[in-house]
DNA sequence: TCTGGGGTCCTAGGACCC
DNA sequence: TCTGGGGTCCTAGGACCC
């Protein structure tokens, strides 16, 4: 078995800088929604002490000091790159699976080809034809080939590929004895830390264990985890994404909100967002859940958080039957007197719209118009912009002073024509 | 002033059944 | 005084991932 594990580096910024070459060698952060914290740092950025996660405005001082480029998240740029990436990969094997939005596996199993000089072309193909710098792991198990990349990226001497079999015994010990458990694949930093207090620190400690009483103290995951470092591989490729089993849209809010109105407008906005999704998805929900709350950070602020859960009579994937469900489970949990900061739906126990059982007290008539109406919003959407055309069961009035802050979006390179890259002779 | 969003899996404990 | 055992289903909470 060898599996490979490809992963951009830096991938929101490395996106950034394809369209803007001049970035290059700069220390450069991309932001989160409202931009919030810090979700992707190039190197030079990371050398200035920026963590991952870290709120804009305790570093926002460092990044004047030292001309950090700061950008705000443009994620139809970074999806659309990412499909082109992972449609270069699948030209390397049969078996893929799309991990996230910046990382693959590819099954390279029986590929006769020595592993090393696979991974370089893989990584030559991929600056080449799309523009992004990547590594390569490569291992017998998902958990080996995650490790080999982390290897790969940390440590210049390999050159952006590493392959676990093609390293000497001496060589894998002394990667294991000098990596801490935490960088493995599955072990966060509680796990982390209950391992340190039993004195097990580095992977290779972690991996000397008896498995029997990791099985015992910390679970089946954990105990597979340790399995896939000795070679065993427990994790198999999952090629076909399985339906989803729920489907969350929320926002924090660009400033807190108070009224009942603007809750009202919020909700709308995000049950539309998820019933596309989920429709998209060819799914239906029975169940729609509510939550507001108030910003956690403010803790001098009365705080007020809770969620409802709104049982609909049937499945549906009708916007505006999601919608009844969900404005009635915020009348539930609405209180005046708060600010909020958040709020979102959950669709739950989905099930393929294929089994639909019809409905005893609505009309087939009736829905197969909705049916039609929804198909035709989707289209629209779909040629003419998310958000072109939506319901309005909420009463849109109020002005919208809640939307996300994102004052330093780059253009939508990729996928709007009016944005589209100018390149002078 | 300013702190993201969207997911999955596992486990423990209670309810319930025969 | 003595008070079964095994199984399933559901839920809440914890942990992880990017």
């Amino acid at each position: 078995m060898r599996i490979a594990l490809i992963d951009a580096n830096n991938f929101y910024v490395s996106c950034e800088r394809l369209f803007r070459p001049e970035l290059e060698g700069r220390p450069v952060v991309v932001l989160s929604n409202n931009d919030g914290c810090a979700v992707a740092r190039s190197n030079e950025a990371k050398a200035l002490g920026i963590q991952m996660g870290q709120p804009y405005f305790q570093w926002q001082e460092l990044a004047r000091k030292h001309q950090v480029v700061v950008l705000s998240s443009n994620y139809a740029l970074y999806a659309d790159l990412s499909n082109r990436f992972m449609e270069v990969l699948a030209q390397f094997s049969p078996v893929q699976e799309v991990y996230s939005i910046d990382e693959s596996f590819l099954d390279l199993t029986g590929i006769a080809i020595d592993p090393l000089a696979m991974g370089r072309v893989l990584r030559e193909r991929v600056r080449r034809w799309v523009g992004l710098p990547v590594c390569v792991g490569m291992g017998p198990s998902k958990t080996l080939a995650k490790l080999c990349n982390h290897f790969a990226k940390k440590r210049p001497e390999y050159d952006g590929v590493c392959d676990w079999e093609s390293l000497s015994a001496v060589e894998q010990h002394r990667l294991l004895a000098e990596t801490p458990v935490s960088a493995l694949w599955g072990i966060g930093r509680r796990l982390g830390n209950r391992l340190e207090a039993m004195a097990v620190r580095t992977v290779a400690e972690f991996r000397a264990q008896d498995p029997g009483a990791i099985r015992e103290h910390f679970g089946v995951t954990v105990a597979r985890t340790q399995a896939e470092l000795h070679g065993t591989s427990c994790l198999s490729l999952v090629e076909i994404q399985p339906p989803k089993q729920q489907i969350v849209s929320s926002r924090s809010f660009g400033r807190p909100v108070r009224s009942k109105a603007s809750l009202r407008e919020a909700l709308t906005l995000y049950t539309t967002r998820a019933a596309e999704k989920l429709r998209r998805e060819g799914q239906l929900a029975a169940l729609v859940q509510v939550f507001v709350r108030t910003n956690p950070f403010r803790n001098q602020d009365p705080q007020y958080g809770r969620s409802v859960s709104i049982a609909l009579r049937q499945a549906t994937d009708d916007t505006g039957q999601l919608l009844a469900g969900a404005l009635r489970g915020l009348d539930e949990i609405y209180r005046e007197g708060f600010a909020y900061a958040k709020a979102g739906i959950m669709l739950s126990e989905l099930r393929p719209r294929s089994l639909q059982c019809t409905d005893l007290f609505g009309s087939d008539r009736d829905r197969e118009r909705r049916e039609q109406l929804m198909g035709t919003l989707d289209a629209i959407n779909r040629r003419y912009g998310k958000g072109t055309l939506g319901l309005d069961v909420a009463g849109l009035q109020s002005p919208r002073d809640w939307t996300m802050r994102r004052g330093n979006k780059s253009p939508s390179y990729t996928t709007c024509w009016a944005e589209l890259p100018i390149v002078k002779a």
